[in-house]
DNA sequence: GAATGAAACGGAGGGGCCTCCGCAATGTCT
DNA sequence: AGACATTGCGGAGGCCCCTCCGTTTCATTC
């Protein structure tokens, strides 16, 4: 444990100039081609393409930082709040953090196939449902994945288009109110 | 309205065949090339993009008649059924299409961009929300854009993964039960 | 400090999407 | 039928993503 596998100083630090560039050049244009990327950090495009096998390997790990900061809000939201309130302010930073970051939206969606990453985002999600739930103002036994996959919704809207503020809190109210306890009786 | 502008006859063919050969190629294979498509139908890749500019608007053109069908099931559910009932059995059906469909999933998407096509759909939408909203069933207000872009999650669920069915009816439900008008008070 | 094997590098090249524009077919008008 | 504007055609070429593999660099061992 204490000797990890050694990894050579050059590739550190080729790894690190491509990820200082790519951060510079996709808040620019989300669309930079990962040619150019590799042209400005100095590197071949072998190069880039091995320390991240695609372009969603590149963005995610841009992202994998602020990614942490969502997840790792929610059991603060849980501790500080009733339950409800602390789904919807996490709900909230979620789509604040989609708009921010859109032209990343296919991106996280396609990480929603990978384990690795959407493993602590689904159990974020659970800790907030629990809590709902264990308090009555959620359902309980929903699955974190179901919710998930309607979070994305959020990372789908065109920051750009009109009204994308009041969209985004409609929206929110729906994926609520279909978490909700339901008062009264079904039909 | 009679003689609207004529098109040249070979166009015409053209477009046909260019159609008929990516039903085919596309049923086959959903990343087929469009290069391939073109090959196969006899013409130039600029005279594929000429009819079709750009690989979405080919499948969309595609599936435009099953599209329309799902859209023409709305109203005859509504005539039908009670207004709960009719949402669900008409979710159901959109999500059957997608799973059908997979691989159009970002295409149907991207079609949501674009007014033409989304319009029916958001229509469709619209009455089912609207019978609701009559009997009390549904929140009124629902703005119809807001659900379709939830319902797009029902075809970003990969229909080759376990327990399929399963999560579709789940998300179903959480995407109905947000649209049903809260029988007791709110939080 | 030379040797050597493992790790990393670089960029040519394959295949894709889409654009552009000189050339060809069509159909209309006389 | 011939002339001509219009509409449509074709494919080279630009840019992109990603793979592959011969070459180079690193770090370790003697």
């Amino acid at each position: 444990m204490t000797s990890a596998k050694s990894t050579r100083s050059d590739a550190v630090s080729n790894r690190e100039r491509i990820l200082a560039v790519a951060r510079e050049a996709l808040r620019v244009s989300a669309g930079a081609s990962l040619t150019a990327i590799a042209k400005q950090a100095g590197v071949g495009i072998g190069t880039l393409y091995r320390h991240f096998p695609n372009r969603e390997a590149l963005i995610v790990a841009l992202y994998r930082h602020h990614i942490q900061e969502v997840i790792d809000l929610a059991p603060r939201l849980v501790a500080t709040r009733p339950p409800l309130t602390a789904l919807r302010e996490w709900l909230a930073e979620v789509a604040r953090y989609g708009q921010l970051k859109y032209g990343a939206a296919e991106v996280i969606h396609a990480a929603t196939n990978d384990a690795e990453y959407y493993q602590p985002f689904v159990d974020a999600i659970r800790q907030l449902l629990d809590a709902g739930a264990a308090d009555g103002s959620l359902k309980s036994g929903v699955d974190p994945e179901d919710v998930l996959l309607l979070l994305g919704v959020l990372w789908r809207i065109d920051p750009s288009a009109q009204g994308v503020g009041q969209r985004v809190e409609r929206i929110q109210q729906l994926i609520v109110d279909g978490l909700r306890e339901p008062v009264g009786g079904r039909g």
